[in-house]
DNA sequence: AGCAAAAATTAAGCTGGTTTAAGAAAGTTA
DNA sequence: TAACTTTCTTAAACCAGCTTAATTTTTGCT
């Protein structure tokens, strides 16, 4: 069962009986989805919150030249989705669409609320995955705002090298902020 | 009371008994800090997630040049601590301290613990704020990647007028991401 | 009010990183 | 394995934004 990655991640924060875990798979939809294809339009109202079972999704979105720019990579154990707009359930501001072939899991807002009033629990699950996700954005915002773009790709090929060997080399140099042609040639050296 | 700006706080997002109410407040110490005084130092463990209840903190850091350097700013009703190192109970990358005359709510690790178990309500309240603050950070990060240092600037004057007039402007600088000498260009147009 | 320190302005020179454009390599499809 | 498409590389010209340094304005203190 592939269900068995969600659960095995919401065991490492909570206890849980089985049953209840396998009640709250149920409020999850599956889906493939293959290289490229699109989870989520900007400008749609956003109504679908992601976790990544296996595969790559990235939250981009395109650029006042028309280029599309990568603000987040989510992997394995990832939860995806333009938060500000799915909790106001405005339009998005940003797309999401598959890096590679990706397996995930998709829960609607309604479901969302009725999963958090049925499983208070997730509350505290979902509390400490955001409250980390907010720290370590901060810690991104320090680190664009006092090294060079060359230390932001060194620095970040020390701590996520199997990454850098992941994901395309153009839209890793969009989510670092660079271009790829600067990219290539900090990588020359 | 000045707790009652935590209170009217929690109940935009939470529906609880004036008593609940009264004995959360009980978690928390409150203190006044003056001017450029400091909360929290950078490489100390950090012990203390913080809620300004009147005045401006700011969440920083110092580069290697020695500048200080304005990640997060917070006015009243935000929370603000270095979230990661909160979390894991590890020395913090960040300062804080106080932009203006405050005061302000602190709670400790151990009772934020407390608080949470004793009062599960809270874990939805927190992972609210979290939830919005997260997704308002990556929303940043989108202006950060696609607008000119320039247009940084005045959609930030735009978006909050009145606190462009709050801070000094070498603070503003800094947490836009840009020089005081070239902000101060920027104006005069 | 008067002094000292902090913050803001101005301008010139400089550079890290972008833009543009063209070619090479790698991946995909039939 | 050939043809097409996508991604990556290279190099030169260019510029947004930084650095430096000197001056002015504002703030805080007694």
């Amino acid at each position: 069962m592939t269900e068995r990655t969600l659960i095995t991640h919401i065991k490492t924060y909570l206890t849980l009986s089985e049953e209840e875990l396998s009640e709250i798979v149920l409020f999850f939809d599956c889906q493939s989805y293959n290289k490229k294809e699109t989870l989520l339009l900007a400008e749609k109202r956003c109504d679908k919150l992601f976790f990544v079972i296996k595969g790559c999704l990235h939250l981009y979105f395109i650029d006042c030249l028309g280029n599309q720019k990568t603000t987040q990579f989510a992997i394995e154990n990832w939860w995806l989705t333009d938060f500000l707009a799915f909790q106001n359930q405005k339009q998005s501001n940003f797309y999401i669409e598959a890096v590679e072939k990706s397996k995930v899991l998709s829960i609607s807002f309604s479901k969302y609320q009725e999963l958090l009033d049925k499983f208070p629990k997730m509350e505290k699950y979902f509390r400490t995955i955001y409250e980390r996700a907010y720290g370590a954005a901060l810690v991104r915002l320090k680190y664009i705002n006092s090294l060079s773009k060359e230390e932001i790709f060194f620095r970040f090929r020390d701590d996520f090298p199997e990454f850098v060997q992941r994901v395309p080399q153009y839209l890793l140099a969009s989510f670092l902020g660079l271009t790829p042609e600067y990219l290539s040639e900090i990588k020359r050296k």
